[in-house]
DNA sequence: ATGAAAGCGCTAACAT
DNA sequence: ATGTTAGCGCTTTCAT
C-alpha cells in the first residue's frame, strides 16, 4: 500500500505538502495537480488509523441504541448516517441490547476505537455507574456526548428529552372525549423507563378524564409483537365486556394487539380502538392504519448532528443544553 | 489516558509483558494479577488505533448493505453484529444507497479504516469496476471478502447466492394450481438485479403453467410501499376484470398492494391473492398475514460469520466457495 | 516467559 | 506555502 511518503516522492514534494493537499486543506498550490496525480497513479489510500493515532481524531461518531436494527430507531440512525456522511464523518453503531451492562461494553468499545463523539439514544434504561464513568472520560477529553432519551443522570451533557408522559395523557384524553370508558394499557417491561413514563401518562389521562383505573386493564410484559399478541388475549377474554380502547406501549405492541383482534373477529376501531407510540413507517400502511403518538425521530437526529458538529468545531462542550419534544397525536383508522 | 507503558511501570514489568497479559494471550503468569490490577487502577483503555496501525488488524468487519436500516437486511445485520461480537469483532456498517457509485465510496471507507474483512449483501446492483478494483486490493492482502447477493463478478471471492428466479416460479405455479389465471407482477426498479431475476421467475411460472403473459399485468417502479400503493391502482382499475393474484417484488411492496386493496374494498385473498418476497418480521402479524418467499437471512448471516472467521484464522482465502439458497414458499392468509 | 528496540503511517510543532 | 523532525501507542521482531 502506497504511503504518503511515496506519493510525496513521486510528486517531488515533501510529505507534509502532500498530506495537506490530500487532506483538502490547500486549494491553490502549484503542487496540487502533481500530488493528486501521483496519489492516483500509486493507488494511494489514506491510513485512517495512523491519522487517528497521531491526531486523536477519528472522524467517527459512536452511536448507542437499544438494538442496531430496532425499527423504532432505524429512522434515527439513518438520518445520523446520511447527515454525518455529508460532513465526512462515519458512524460506529453499537447496541446495548436493552441492558445496562451491555451499554458499558458498547461505550468501552467506542472509547477503544477513539470515536470523536457519542450519541446515546435509549429510552429504556437507567444508567450504569460504569457507563457514567466512561462518559466522564469522554467529557474530560472535550468530546461531545448527547443523550437522547430520558435516562436519569447528572452528567453535564446535551440532552434531548421526549415527553412520553404528557403525550400518552393526550392520547387517553382524546379517547375519553370520543366516548371511551374502559381504556386499557398494554405496556412492555415495567423496568423500562419510557414504558413507565407512558404508564404514568396513561394514569394521568384516566384520572383527568374522570375515569377510574382498573388494574385488570393494565398489562406489562416484553416488547415483542408476539408477546403483545398473546397478552392481549387476557384483556379480550370476556366478549361481553371488552375494553373500549387499548393504548399500547409502542407501535410494535399495537401491531400485536391488532393482529389478535383480527384473529378473534373483534373489529378495530368499532369494538376496540387501538393507539400506538412511535409512528413506524408501517403504521400508515397496515390495515386498519394505526393511530399513534409520533416521535419526531428525524428531527431529533438532525438536532444531534447539528449539536455534535457545532461542539466539535468550537471544541467546547460547555453549557449543556436540554431540548424537549412532545410527540404528536396522529389519528388514523384504528382510533 | 494511561498507556501500556504506565501500566507496565506500575506493575513493575516490561511493556511487552503487560501487553501480552492485557491481550489475554498469557493465562498463567506470576505477573498476571499485578498487571490487571495496575490496568484497573490507572483506568487503562487499549488504544485500538495504535494496535491496528502496528499489526494491520483492526478486529472490525466491514459490511455493505443497500441501506443500513433497510428492513429486509436488518435481521441479517443483527445476526452478524451479535455473532461477531462474541468473537471479539465489531462491524462497520456502510450503505451503498442502492447505487453503484456509492458502493465505491463505502468500500473506500472500509479500506481507509483497515477492516479485516468485507461482507457485501446487496441483491440490487451490478458491480462498478472501481468497486472491483478495491476488492482486489483486499484480496491481495489476504483479507476475506464475501458477496451475498447475485451481483455478477469474476472476482475470486466467497459467494452466497439466492435463487430468486426459481423461488418466484414456485410461487406462480402455486397460484396457478389454486386456480388463478390472471396473475400480475408488481416489481421494483427494472435495473435491480434481484427484481429482474424475480421477474424472470414470474415469466417462467406463467409459461410453465400454460398461461400467457399479459403486459398490462406487469408493473415496475421504485421499491417504496408508497409507490407500490399508488402503482397497483392501475392493475386494479377495472373492477370487472381484476387480476386473480399479484406477485410483489418484495414484502414492502406487497404491504403497499394490500393497503390499496383495503382502501378500494377489494378483499385479499378472496378477490385478489397477494404474495411477497423476504418474509419480514411483520408479515406474520399484518392482516391479512402475508404469504411470501422466505429468505433465510439468519442462516446466510451465520454462514458469512463462519466463513469469515475460518478464513481469518487460517489466513487463507484460497478456493472460493459458492453456496446456493432457495427461498421457501410460506403460505399464510393472503394467498 | 520476558525484555529492548524498532517502526507501522500519519500529523503537530516548529522552522523556513 | 512548504520542509524537517519527532512521536502518537501499540506490536513485532530478535534477543535473552
Amino acid at each position: 500500500m502506497a504511503t504518503i511518503y511515496e506519493v510525496a516522492t513521486e510528486a517531488g514534494v515533501s510529505p507534509k505538502t502532500a498530506a495537506r493537499i490530500l487532506a483538502g486543506g490547500v486549494k491553490r498550490s502549484k503542487n496540487r495537480e502533481s500530488v493528486l496525480q501521483a496519489a492516483s497513479k500509486l493507488g494511494y489510500v489514506r491510513n485512517q488509523q495512523a491519522a487517528t493515532l497521531r491526531s486523536g481524531r477519528s472522524n467517527v461518531i459512536g452511536v448507542v441504541v437499544p438494538g442496531i436494527t430496532n425499527p423504532a430507531y432505524t429512522r434515527f440512525v439513518q438520518v445520523l448516517h446520511e447527515a454525518f456522511l455529508l460532513e465526512g464523518y462515519h458512524i460506529f453503531l453499537t447496541s446495548n441490547f436493552g441492558r445496562t451492562d451491555e451499554q458499558v461494553h458498547a461505550l468501552n468499545t467506542l472509547q477503544t476505537y477513539l470515536v470523536d463523539a457519542v450519541i446515546i439514544n435509549s429510552a429504556e434504561n437507567e444508567m450504569d455507574p460504569a457507563s457514567e464513568k466512561i462518559l466522564e472520560t469522554f467529557i474530560s477529553k472535550t468530546k461531545p456526548v448527547i443523550i437522547a432519551g430520558n435516562i436519569q443522570t447528572s452528567l453535564p451533557v446535551d440532552r434531548i428529552i421526549i415527553q412520553n408522559q404528557d403525550a400518552v395523557t393526550k392520547a387517553v384524553s382524546y379517547l375519553a372525549k370520543t366516548g371511551k370508558k374502559r381504556i386499557a394499557f398494554l405496556g412492555g417491561p415495567k423496568e423500562h423507563y419510557a414504558i413507565r413514563e407512558r404508564y404514568d401518562g396513561y394514569r394521568d389521562g384516566i384520572s383527568q378524564s374522570g375515569l377510574t383505573e382498573d388494574p385488570a386493564l393494565v398489562s406489562f410484559g416484553t416488547l415483542s409483537m408476539e408477546d403483545a399478541r398473546n397478552r392481549v388475549g387476557d384483556l379480550l377474554r370476556d366478549r361481553n365486556n371488552l375494553p373500549d380502547a387499548i393504548v399500547a406501549g409502542n407501535d410494535l405492541l399495537a401491531y400485536g394487539v391488532i393482529r389478535r383482534c383480527a384473529e378473534l373477529n373483534i373489529r378495530v376501531p368499532e369494538d376496540v380502538a387501538v393507539v400506538g407510540f412511535d409512528d413506524l413507517d408501517f403504521s400508515r400502511f397496515c390495515t386498519p392504519s394505526l393511530s399513534t403518538l409520533r416521535q419526531p425521530k428525524e428531527r431529533i437526529a438532525s438536532e444531534c448532528v447539528q449539536q455534535i458538529l457545532k461542539r466539535i468545531k468550537s471544541n467546547s462542550i460547555k453549557d449543556p443544553t436540554q431540548l424537549f419534544y412532545e410527540p404528536e397525536l396522529i389519528i388514523r383508522e384504528s382510533a
